[in-house]
DNA sequence: AGCGTAATAT
DNA sequence: TATATTACGC
């Protein structure tokens, strides 16, 4: 069985099958629909019965609407198609008779079509400005990015290009109910009420709830009762910061950051939209990390363990965010999918932050921590450190030995991969890497693939978020990132020379040439070697990275060195001291500390 | 039960 | 990629 759409007014049901219950309408759906999402254990509640449809009987009928459009046949045209849709319309031609009728009478309209013209009057941006309180659907005949962009940032909720058709009309309300669940607690003005409660009404009656059944009453008739939905005081709702959804159906400016894989129209999926709404829908996330929370243990002392938390992003890519324990501050590592737009900076925090506690948390192995965690090896001994015994000469709270024993398995997992000595240089220098990327990298947002390497590209037909060589794009256009950028001084991972620093695996060797081969990696033909100065402003050189020709040579001199007792692979000649003497010699090092620290070096057979 | 390890998941 | 989780043998 389906639900087709004209079972449902709802237009963006999405069509899914279910069991002979009756109809599910997809989470998604519930999502756009009633502003929260409903808990697992509440799903149940989107299995519609016929009867429950009855809830939404004739909805959104007698929606009202402001049409407000210079042209008068185009604004014929579209009151004609919105009375066909049982909406009410109120058609003006000029932007102060639309002002005025709006103050004179704030409870006439439920929202506001205006067209906006690049060529002649501003009127439209003009009512834009000025009737803040009524959610603002812009129109226009040019697919202008730029006259989009001004609508969304002067308040618009939705831009839509002309002509409109009933697919784009029918989705308008979404905008009213959008407001009337996400205006703040005491900003919620009154005449919003009626709407909220009518659909929290039938809403609990799809949730089974019996007692309400006496409420039941159709959706059109509580759009009749509203008043009004413009706020009452000055302070902004949070449904300025928060936009609506856009209608599904639309691939318009503002869906640019879509990364390519737009689905059909009504047919989201439920993963990927859901995680849109994360950052639209508080409630959405306050009932399901609930749930969460049960069944997820938590941390006796969360604030004072060295946590982070994973977040879903709308592209499933997932950002962390760091709650610090005893050892340092909080630090925000944001998203790092690329995809930040500006309805998930800022206020929306609020509702990671619920989120924040509900989820699997990590441990982040700070330099600091790190510190702790090798102190307690070397204390105990190479023979004695195991899990428990490191974890209680650290006293981390909250900290298990689990997550010691993960850090163990990947120390002991770096001691015997690393060359005694190179071990702290490698650990850094893949942190290194990985925070150099990182930092170069976030402000870059829904960045297409084919472009990572491109410097010089052709003029888009849309903005770039960022790209290499205007990374400050995103961050002029969406204002300063979330988070903090890492700190020098309180990461382990931006020291100039981390090979220098003796806080970690072990003692320190060289400087950082770029590959453990250093005699060797630079004779190959073709291969990069960045100097010495260039190091610390090249790009990380992961293995991936790597011509595999470096790569496999890399490797084979890695295992020459960690096991020099062993002959040499076929076709590796031992460098003669001369060569290796001259190289270092070139690279500035006048002698070699061999002396290893500790029971770090190797005890050969 | 605790540990080490490898494989796998997140 | 880093870390967590899991499975397994000891």
């Amino acid at each position: 069985m389906w639900l087709s759409r004209s079972d449902c007014n709802c237009s963006v049901f999405t069509q899914t099958p279910c069991n002979d219950q009756g109809i599910i309408c997809s989470k998604s759906t519930l999502i756009y629909c009633i502003g929260w999402e409903l808990s697992d254990d509440a799903k149940p509640a989107m299995v519609c019965t016929a009867n429950d449809l009855q809830g939404w009987k004739d909805f959104p009928k007698g929606l009202r609407v402001l049409v407000l459009d210079g042209d008068r046949s185009s604004a014929a045209e579209i009151g004609e198609q919105l009375e066909a849709m049982d909406y009410h319309v109120s058609t003006f031609y000029d932007e102060n008779e639309a002002l005025s009728a709006v103050s004179s009478s704030p409870e006439g309209f439920h929202v506001a079509i205006v067209e906006v013209s690049t060529s002649s009057s501003l009127g439209g941006f003009k009512f834009l400005e000025n009737a803040k309180d009524l959610p603002t659907i812009m129109i226009s005949k040019n697919q202008c990015l730029n006259t989009t962009m001004k609508c969304i940032a002067l308040g618009a909720v939705e831009f839509l290009s002309k002509p409109l058709s009933e697919d784009k009309l029918k989705n308008i309300w979404q905008h009213v109910v959008h407001r009337a669940f996400n205006s703040r607690a005491n900003g919620l003005s009154e005449s919003l009420k009626p709407v909220k409660e009518s659909v929290e009404s039938v809403l609990q009656l799809q949730t089974g709830n019996e007692q309400d059944k006496t409420h039941k009453r159709t959706m059109s008739i509580d759009l009749e009762n509203v008043s009004r939905f413009g706020d009452n005081d000055n302070e902004q709702s949070v449904c300025d910061k928060y936009p609506a959804p856009s209608t599904p159906q639309l691939k318009h400016g503002t869906r640019l950051l879509d990364d390519g894989d737009c689905h059909e129209q009504t047919n989201f999926s439920i993963e990927k939209e859901s995680g849109e709404h994360d950052g639209e829908c508080k409630s959405v996330e306050t009932s399901c990390e609930n749930l969460n929370a049960e069944s997820t243990p938590q941390p006796t002392e969360p604030e004072e363990t060295p946590i982070k938390e994973e977040e879903d992003f709308a592209d499933g890519s997932k950002g962390e965010r760091a709650v610090s324990l005893n050892l340092q501050n909080e630090k925000f590592l944001s998203n790092a999918d690329g995809h930040t737009s500006p309805k998930k900076m800022g206020v929306l925090n609020d509702s990671c932050e619920i989120k924040a506690n509900r989820k699997k948390m990590k441990v982040d192995w700070t330099s600091e921590l790190h510190k702790k965690f090798v102190k307690a090896v070397e204390q105990l001994g190479i023979d004695q450190a195991i899990p428990s015994r490191i974890l209680e000469i650290m006293k981390v709270e909250g900290l298990t030995r689990h997550n010691v024993a993960s850090h163990l398995q990947k120390y002991r997992m770096h001691k015997r991969q690393s060359a005694p000595g190179e071990e702290d240089r490698k650990w850094h220098n893949q942190r290194d890497a990985m925070q150099r990327n990182f930092y170069l990298q976030r402000p870059i947002m829904a960045y297409p693939p084919y472009h990572s390497n491109q410097t010089i590209s052709p003029a888009p037909i849309y903005p770039m978020w960022g790209q290499p060589g205007s990374q400050t794009a995103a961050v002029q256009i969406w204002g300063p990132p979330a988070y903090p950028l890492w700190h020098p001084t309180e990461s382990w991972n931006w020291k100039p020379y981390p090979g220098m620093h003796v806080d970690a695996w072990g003692c320190p060797l060289f400087p950082p040439p770029q590959a453990p081969g250093f005699p060797f990696n630079q004779n190959i033909p073709g291969l990069h070697t960045p100097k010495p100065m260039d190091y610390r402003f090249s790009m990380p050189r992961s293995s991936f990275e790597h011509h595999p020709a470096e790569e496999v040579v890399d490797k084979v001199v890695k295992e020459a060195i960690n096991k020099p007792w062993l002959p040499l692979p076929l076709g590796l000649k031992a460098p003669s001291t001369d060569s290796v003497l001259a190289e270092l010699s070139k690279q500035g090092i006048s002698s070699i500390p061999l002396g290893n620290k500790g029971s770090s070096a190797p005890k050969p057979c």
